[in-house]
DNA sequence: AATGAATGAGATTTCATTCAT
DNA sequence: TATGAATGAAATCTCATTCAT
């Protein structure tokens, strides 16, 4: 019999939520103080601290939101096209929207912070495991909608399709990171190019032609 | 007039630089301390700061040494493998060569700290503008050689030169980062599966015959 | 709604300033450390920062506890005599208490930190304007007592109030520097010399008869 | 035998004093590093101390030749009023000269640093005994012409002579604290003000008149 | 549950002085 | 003598987390 409902925790769960995706994107992960989170959110220290067990797991709270949306990308990317999609195109779709999402406010500078994250704290053991958790997660969803393109008749791969997974989420992890942390301008050829590359992979042009 | 030879000097300073190599790849870039460095090198703190200005500096100059390693890699492939080597096979070289060239010790240590380096501190002004000028170098060296695999008649991209290296780079990245920083494994398929990719890009497989 | 009330911490800051006071005079104020009045007070350093911004604010804080007392000094001397006092009185006795005050434990400390911290601190321009200030809140008051005893009809100088203010407040000073930083022994017979020179100034000794 | 001459060691010795000054001028005396006093001397940080024991020691030796200049104001200014001048006009004149010179470049700076050396160091054994014996030094040269002012029949101190040159010094000393180290603007008046007290001292205004 | 004052272990950099060359 | 690289003991302020109220 909590004294307050659930609801209402909800409430105060995303209020702090909210001020903390705010004041990341603003100052970074690091150099966001807890104290600075108090002022956006207006909940006090120990009020904050009731429901995040630590700065990290704040971040981490944010970041499984996060991926959720990502997850459903495919998803709504279907929805949104209709069944005339074929699974080339749902591909393309796919880096298309990651990468030109880029451009929609906040969204490179949850990247930047995601990327401190992580970088920062890989070490620890229990982010590394969690690292894992996220990858396997997000290659699962990926392998199947590879498989569903193989037995379709449509890809071709002459690689296993968990090396395939591998490189699809590096490379696209790649191309987000030198726009957003090594600031470099990313083009519209640049994802032209990313996604004939990518393409390539999954349909499995024959190598011998390619190479010479 | 200095006090002491120029040698000296030179000498010193390296063991500086091996010291913050090995400190930085053993505790990460943040959590490595100048006294870290200090016990390690077995120099005093205010002889590390006559040789550089900061934390910063240390790790700056640590980061040039490697780029002009990265940089001279094509050269050092090309000497390797003499003469019969063709356009493509230098860049499939060039990425077993960098990726499989992770698991030599000390590696994945290096590329960590720097991830972190740039994720962290990539905001201030002058840390984005020598994020750029590394860029550049390194897309000037890749440009080149991609043009004479041009004018070899060997690749025949549909997509201009400088898309495609920020297309290279980005993802090479993206494969280094998700296996140090994210810590998943990185199999010699993926490695394949990666180059197979790049190579399409640079050949320029047909993209109607790719995509369907 | 403070989680402690307003007369803990105020409390709590007294304790400070105690503190502060006590090792700024034992040791100067370059001298003292943080740590010191840490030590000193039993207080944490963060406990400190709380409270004050930093060690000037600290110094300030005591100085403007002082400048009040110093403020009152002419009221406490009136309310002490009663009626019968005259202004040349007035004065008088605010001389030799503030002279012979020195010689109370812990005043000369106090006096020497203070000008230990004016002279090293004089040229940042928040201290200048915060002397000035305190310049003139000195000044007003004598100003306003001068003037009293020139309506009184004791008091004649033959230069404006506020220049003879300018050497009132300088010359005590300077009694004060040359015995407490100088080390030199202030007599008696020294702050009688100098009370009767003050005196000479507000009443306006002829200067024919004087100069010759 | 030295292997450099006393010219060429006196030379440098200067060298250094000039920029010792300089610097101090310029940044205060504890804002000066050694390294400031290097740079703009030209000379090593070995060469000054060879020369210099400390940077105390080169205060020290500045301000021992500004006590000279000081010392010798009286008679500078005897020289230059010729005979007809009186007692009362010398001190006049030394006091203008003292506090009107303030304005001179450069003056100010080194009242300024040297008020900052003595309350910074004033504690120390070494430095109470020097200041002592400048104080005396500075007090006989006093005395002795209050002394011929009175055989002169010019002066009749209510008080004993050795009172009247602490305050004498005091005083002034206390005009130029305030003008440079609080800052506070010094007039003409105030001049005149300070000067018509000291006068009043020496000639020994008739106390009972003055006071009531 | 909520508050926010208190904690205290750091972490970077400075600089007077020394001394090997 | 002259040089200037090397020393290393400080010293201030930060901030995630706790816990008494």
């Amino acid at each position: 019999m909590p004294k307050i409902s659930h609801d209402k925790m909800a409430i105060r769960k995303n209020q702090i939520i909210d001020a903390a995706l705010y004041v990341f994107s603003d100052k970074g992960y690091s150099q966001t103080k807890m104290d600075d989170i108090v002022a956006y959110s207006g909940i006090s220290k120990g009020g904050i601290y009731t429901y995040f067990d630590s700065k990290e797991a704040l971040f981490i709270e944010i970041a499984n939101q996060r991926l959720q949306l990502r997850r459903n990308l495919f998803d709504v990317i279907k929805a949104e096209m209709g069944e005339q999609l074929n699974y080339s195109q749902l591909f393309r779709h796919y880096f298309y929207r990651v990468l030109e999402g880029l451009e929609q406010p906040g969204t490179q500078a949850i990247a930047r912070f995601s990327f401190e994250f992580w970088s920062t704290l890989s070490k620890e053991k229990h982010i590394k495991s969690l690292a894992y958790q996220r990858y396997q997660a997000f290659l699962n969803d990926l392998s199947s909608i590879i498989l569903k393109g193989i037995e379709a008749g449509e890809f071709a791969p002459s690689l296993p399709v968990d090396d395939l997974g591998y490189v699809i989420l590096s490379t696209l992890d790649g191309m987000i990171h030198t726009h957003v942390i090594m600031n470099i301008q990313l083009t519209h050829n640049a994802i032209e190019a990313y996604s004939d590359a990518m393409l390539c992979l999954l349909i499995g042009c024959p190598k011998k032609e390619c190479d010479l």
